[in-house]
DNA sequence: CAACTATATTAAGATATTTTAATATACTTA
DNA sequence: TAAGTATATTAAAATATCTTAATATAGTTG
């Protein structure tokens, strides 16, 4: 691993590792969402939400589409859900 | 996914989401080593790198030993390796 | 025990992330 | 086109992370 591949993975692990933002992932593992329905099982705000889904978006762990008033969002690269099982399974037995 | 699971999580990202961090895993990935040798291939200074390892031992990524002088360090639970082998194909093709 | 080696700790400043509140934009429909 | 709905953007304050430099500690050896 090289220094510009390390940064390259901080940069994605830094993406995801937020509470908030894992759940966003989680709830997008489902299919894609509008966002009044993540905000919504999220318990979290409007702005706050769409600032995680943003910050996804561009780093490249989300991607969306405009259907109307609504914007869907979806998981860009399955690989992360890997990553997210892992870390799933790491976590829950400690 | 609960909450509290999901900073658990989140905490265990974030103990390993910098360059240099997750080079100091790769390097212990080939086995226990002493401080000294881990700055030495980071080429990063003596006192960073004891923080970062010790923020590392600290979230338990890491686990240390003495021996004399040298204190060496290891990965604590091999799960993050599989973390990292997920993130590390995931990025390499991007 | 003094000098040395290996490692850890601390404090401060720099930088980045997180959160909130307010406001803006984009599309739809009456 | 005005009002309404869904979402995004911005700015500022609060908090956390990162880095450096200086110093401390723990063990070793002459």
């Amino acid at each position: 691993m090289n220094n510009r591949l390390a940064e390259k993975m901080a940069a994605v692990l830094k993406a995801i590792a937020h509470p908030d933002r894992l759940m966003i992932i989680e709830i997008l593992a489902g299919g894609e969402k509008c966002v009044n329905k993540i905000v919504e099982r999220l318990d979290s705000s409007q702005s706050l939400t769409s600032q995680h889904l943003n910050l996804m978006t561009n780093k490249g762990v989300l991607a969306r589409r405009r259907e109307g008033l609504h914007i869907y969002y979806r998981i860009a690269n399955r690989d992360v859900l890997k990553i997210l099982r892992c870390l799933f399974r790491h976590c829950r037995n400690r």
